[in-house]
Order: C-alpha cells, then sequence, then structure tokens
DNA sequence: AAGTGGTCTAGACCACTAC
DNA sequence: TAGTGGTCTAGACCACTTC
C-alpha cells in the first residue's frame, strides 16, 4: 500500500458529535428554544455524559447555546456586534459624553503588575480604578476597570477617606482626566478567563471565556490611564469600524 | 445569625487548583521548563486526573501553559503582540508591499453564507479563495482565507482549468485586486474554535480556541472582499495600534 | 517500548432554579 | 421537591512523540 493511507484519522466522538448538533441547531430548532436537558441527550446518542457535555462547552463558546445552571440549556441568538473602535469618535477619553458605559464606583487599589507597567508607576503604587459596566439590548456584555494614577489626576484628593458615594468620585476622576490633551491611543484583544468578581457581574461562572481589551490612553506626558475591559466572548463581536461609515454589517 | 452568611461559597476544587499552579508557575517556573506529568500532578494534588486536567485547560486557554501529546506539559512563554491595525499602514489592501503575510493557495468554491452574505453575492456563488499564512518568531500564529468574488478582479479568468500553479494564480488575484481604490475597511473580532483545516495549519487540535477577524474590504461599489483571519488564541494577543507612533509596548 | 497528553465511560453528588 | 447543569471520581484505552 502507498504511504497516503487516506484518512486515516478517527474522528474524536464530541467533534462528531458537535457537527451533528450543530447542522440540527441549524434546521430543526428557532433561537430561544429549550434542548432536551443533557442526561436525555447523552442517551440518546448513545454517549457518556461527559462526552456529551465535551460537545456542548464546544458549541457554547461558539456562541451558539446558552447553558444555565438549574434551567437547562438554549439555542443562543446570534452574537451581537459590539463597537469598540469609535463609541465616540476615535481618540475619546473614557466616560466622555455618548459612549456606552456606566459609571458604576470608585476604589483605590494598586494595579496589577502588567498594568502598573504600562503606567510607569510602582509595582504596588496605589491608583485610582473607576469601575465601569456596558449594556446592550438589556444584557451586560462587558465590565470594565480603569486605572488612572494620582499624577494624571492631582485634583483629586487621594483616597485616605474611603467614603461611601464612590460613584460620584469616579465621575469626579473622569472628569479630571478630560483635562488633559489626549494625545492617542492604542488597543490590544486577547482570551481570558472571567475572574470571580469579572464572572458575577456577568452573570457568568468562574472561568467563563472572555475578551480582554486593554486600552492604553496617551497625554502629554506619557501613559495617563489604562482600562482593561472584559467583555462576554460566548455573546459578543466585538467591531473595530475605523470611523468609516459602515452601515450594513448587520447579523 | 445575620443574613451575610460570609463566604459559603465552596470554591471549586479545579479553580483552587489553577490559583494555586498559577502561582507556582509565577515563582518556581521558568519559561520552557517542563511540569510532572499529569498523572503525578493529579496525585500529588490529591485529586482525579479529570479535574486536574480542568485547571490545565483553563492555564492553557490563558497563555499560561502548553501541552503536547506525547510529549508533556511547558510553561508558555508571554503572548506575543500581534499587529492587526497597521500592518502597511492603515486602509491598505491584503497582499501590500510589507505586509506580514505570506500567500500560499489559491482556490475557487462557494463562500461561506456569512461571508456571501457580505459580498452581496448568491449563498452557492463559487469566488476566488486565497489562503494566507501568518508566522512570527518562527510560529505559525494566524491561517487567512481571502475570499474575492469574480467581479472585484474581472481580468482573471473563471477557475474552470484546476492547474497546480496555484500560489500564481493567488497573486495574481491580489494584483488585480490592488488596481481597486480602497475606500476603507472595517474588523470584526469574536472567539472561535479551530476548524479541523486550520488547525492542522496552526499546529494544534481541531476545536483549538482561535480569535477569528474578519475584515470587510470597501471600495466604490461596495465590498471587494472579505478575509477571514484565524490568530492562535493561546499565544496571541492582537494589537490594534491606531497607527499612531507607540514604541513602549514591550510585554 | 515507554511515556506523554487526549478521549471516553458510568457512575455519584452538589448547587441552582422553578414550581 | 423535582429537575437542571456543574463538579468530581477511578478507572480504561487511544494517538502521538521520543528513544
Amino acid at each position: 500500500m502507498g504511504t497516503t493511507q487516506l484518512e486515516t484519522v478517527p474522528e474524536p466522538k464530541y467533534w462528531h458529535l458537535k457537527t451533528v448538533l450543530s447542522e440540527a441547531l441549524d434546521s430543526e430548532f428557532t433561537v430561544g428554544e429549550i434542548l432536551p436537558n443533557e442526561r436525555e441527550l447523552a442517551a440518546r446518542f448513545g454517549v457518556a455524559r461527559a462526552t456529551l457535555r465535551q460537545a456542548l462547552e464546544q458549541l457554547e463558546l461558539e456562541g451558539r447555546l446558552q447553558r444555565r445552571r438549574g434551567v437547562g440549556t438554549t439555542v443562543a441568538p446570534p452574537r451581537m456586534g459590539v463597537d469598540v473602535g469609535s463609541e465616540a469618535g476615535p481618540h475619546a477619553w473614557p466616560g466622555a459624553p455618548g459612549d456606552a458605559w456606566h459609571t458604576e464606583e470608585h476604589r483605590t487599589a494598586p494595579a496589577p503588575a502588567p498594568v502598573a507597567r504600562m503606567l510607569g508607576v510602582a509595582r504596588d503604587a496605589a491608583v485610582h480604578a473607576v469601575l465601569r459596566s456596558r449594556t446592550t439590548g438589556g444584557q451586560q456584555v462587558a465590565s470594565e476597570v480603569l486605572y488612572v494614577p494620582a499624577e494624571s489626576v492631582p485634583a483629586i484628593p487621594a483616597g485616605a477617606q474611603e467614603e461611601p458615594n464612590t460613584a460620584a468620585r469616579a465621575r469626579a476622576v473622569l472628569r479630571e482626566l478630560h483635562r488633559l490633551q489626549l494625545a492617542g491611543q492604542d488597543r490590544t484583544v486577547e482570551l481570558g478567563s472571567a475572574r470571580a468578581d469579572d464572572a458575577r457581574r456577568l452573570d457568568r461562572l468562574p472561568g467563563a471565556p472572555v475578551l480582554v481589551v486593554t486600552t492604553r490612553y496617551v497625554a502629554e506626558g506619557g501613559t495617563a490611564a489604562v482600562s482593561v475591559a472584559t467583555y462576554r466572548a460566548d455573546t459578543c463581536r466585538l467591531s473595530f469600524s475605523d470611523g468609516e461609515d459602515v452601515s450594513l454589517l448587520a447579523s
């Protein structure tokens, strides 16, 4: 026999299952419909529940399914496009009028190591942390922490006094930030898994896949602030329209 | 007792494990070092192998570990930044001189349904498909398919003749495309899982997490081409520098 | 041939939601 | 309380790499 050995590949069961289920979703189910439970599906396909779950996990990762403990597995709507590139025009400070975020809270804490490095501050230096959240179509799609070193907003008193009016303090930090001249910004996107607090805010379990968008805001002196936004990877498609008029994207 | 019920939350074992391992990676291991095998790690932590694997999977998803069948689990280097926004200046056609891609192959096939919709062609209409790949630091980080409807490159003869010189044909399609005036482009990023062919090209198993970057190229008449690029989500951090001079990003 | 990670099983119990 | 998905176990065998 030749060396070609056509298709010796034994396709894993869960992979084949995923394909079968995916086609069934396209043809026999409608958005929002609930699937039979895992034990029954496993029995119906003649596999162990763990194997079936491997297939379901993949489909959930791809945004085709939504699973909720105690409730069931439902067919997910197509991912929603979420504008990231031109929320309020190119090169705008966070919190500029018209952006898609809701300012929620203010804390004073040391920034995570990579953020501290970008900001050029000591690894354990306390900075302002402004927590914001973003909702689209009635659903929480992202939560963000904006790190602002004290040097960027000298008019804001240091946070010795941890008062309850944190939302007001957060807005004050943003207002001060807007006084600076924004020289530019750059963004990175990477895959992450939701930490416990983000997971709670996004209504997901810890470890759920998220898209982490890190934005560095550059002003005169250097990096004036860094934002770390985590988007639900299962329901979101991030869109970076370059400021052009892009109308017919739709789904 | 009050209703606060502090920390009733029984943290899942795999979650706790992941935290412990993560800290160990930071303090006791160096990049490239190989970990003890899964059976031994599981025994050492007193959990089933499946539970340990759940923790390892998370760490691999976050780019902390790299696992290879038949070899072992190694500590991964930090993710590499991959420029997506300004490869060859803003608003350049794919294949413009200086871009980071290597043109490999040409096919003629119907585009996937969502792409066909963006291109405004019939769902089963055959279009040019140009396959390209991108390497960074000696590693294959992305594979791309560029879909070009026949209308965008009328000078290229329809692909009745499936000759072997497909790379040459691919470059011819790109050359023809460059004759059009590029009016704008927009990008989306979403999470996906590698199909069998992409997985092979990226040296990963099918289903591996990938970041799917979809770019729509707009010329006079409308959408002239659509590119679907899949990046290894475990090793890549996509960077959208807005064309500014952004030097001090580092790791 | 030996050792690794990848797949799969059949079961158990837990946490959560809804009634 | 009943039913769902989430976690966990202790095994088995397979596919792949290396020697």
